[in-house]
DNA sequence: TGTAATAATTGATATATATCAACATTAAAA
DNA sequence: TTTTAATGTTGATATATATCAATTATTACA
């Protein structure tokens, strides 16, 4: 943290983005109470696998990246978040502890809501907590669906996957710059840097893509899906 | 299905082994009423991935194999589910329809509870829905160290994972009889068939373990441990 | 019980992927 | 700007793992 983090001019939550839509508006403002927002630089821990969870976070703006830490040197990742998605974890109601890293990988605003609060509102509201059962399956059946690429997919498959989900579930263009690194996509792609970068350089060359630094753009996402299914 | 599926001489839940004693007593009779139990016999699949889901199954007896289909030929064996489980996957409250297919490896007798049924107990029961996120949440975890181990060990490490996995979960013994066959085994371990057997052989030729036919017996666990760690 | 079908095993080989090392480029810092 | 550090790129090589084909053992079943 840097002399950004700071709750001074707190931002009030945005209700509408997320599952705290399903809450009250008694319970809404009781929680814009507790919540306070901290902003992160480019490149630093939002938080940490393996440390206590004293807060349920919601990203305000920005994009982090969600990833498991193998206590190697290797990392799996397994998402990038998005502004208003809900960033806690399976942590809660088992150990209380973050079961996976975080880093912004672009200048982040969160909100930091006590987890304690947070449970209490579950308690109280059977409707929310309804939703928040739906929204933590629907994150369990796309881990599903990574689980099997990961594991039974080919190297370009998998690449492919990873520009696919940048490009749909991301940036929402064909064409879009990140601020990821290679190994990011690497990590994303289950594969080491220098295969994602002959991997990329094939696509290139196929005419799918193109790609220099930080630019990419997808010139035949049909190409791509086709390599993702069929190998 | 076989003849043995019937629920004339229906058996009542028991409400020690899950979620389910979080209901209140009057909770649990009238969810007990609603419940039926059906038989299956060794092999016979239980549900089957993209099938939709009206019932929540909870495990009476007998040991079931849930796991993930490619389209291919080739299956993810997530976990090997006990009595007492209660298998619904992901797919409740998202798209009503299962995420994974569950197949009996054992003779098997379930309970199926409607799906409204228990949506209905988890909005009016906001405790019970509290302990359902935690028992998901658990599930979570649990698949995240599985792709940690499928993603970043390599074949020696992941099968002895899955021969400890069998032995401390499952059989809760060091020797162990299986109905699980040798292709379950690889699939549990993201492998060929044909690699499980020569590891198994290895392991066997080392010392760690026996085998011969179903029969398991680990003489040291410490050192699968120390292959899953450290290769 | 004998026979067919299924599962397990083994070996030879091909392929996918990681590793290592060198070098190039870009970004950061002084 | 110059220098340093970090990231990206390429090629050569080693290794892990799958595939294929043949053989044997086990189970189901007529």
């Amino acid at each position: 943290m840097n002399t950004k983090n700071t709750n001074i001019d707190n931002q009030p939550l945005d209700f509408s983005l997320n599952v705290l839509k399903f809450l009250t508006p008694e319970e809404q403002v009781q929680i814009d109470k507790v919540q306070y927002s901290v902003s992160f630089n480019k490149g630093e821990t939002i938080f940490k696998q393996g440390a206590p969870m004293p807060y349920v976070i919601v990203l305000k703006s920005g994009l982090a990246k969600v990833f498991l830490e193998d206590g190697k040197n290797r990392n799996i990742v397994l998402r990038i978040t998005k502004p208003g998605e809900i960033v806690g974890g399976p942590g809660f109601f088992t150990d209380y502890k973050h079961h996976f890293s975080v880093t912004a990988i672009e200048d982040c605003a969160a909100h930091y809501i006590d987890v304690e609060a947070f449970k209490k509102l579950l308690l109280h509201n059977a409707r929310f907590g309804l939703e928040m059962i739906a929204y933590l399956n629907n994150a369990h059946v796309k881990l599903y669906e990574k689980l099997k690429i990961l594991t039974h997919k080919h190297m370009n498959g998998r690449l492919a996957s990873t520009l696919l989900y940048l490009s749909n579930n991301i940036y929402n263009s064909e064409k879009f710059d990140t601020t990821l690194s290679r190994q990011d996509i690497a990590d994303m792609s289950s594969m080491t840097k220098e295969s994602a970068i002959r991997i990329l350089k094939e696509f290139k060359t196929s005419g799918i893509i193109s790609c220099q630094n930080n630019s990419f753009e997808i010139h035949d996402k049909y190409g791509l899906v086709n390599i993702l299914e069929n190998g």
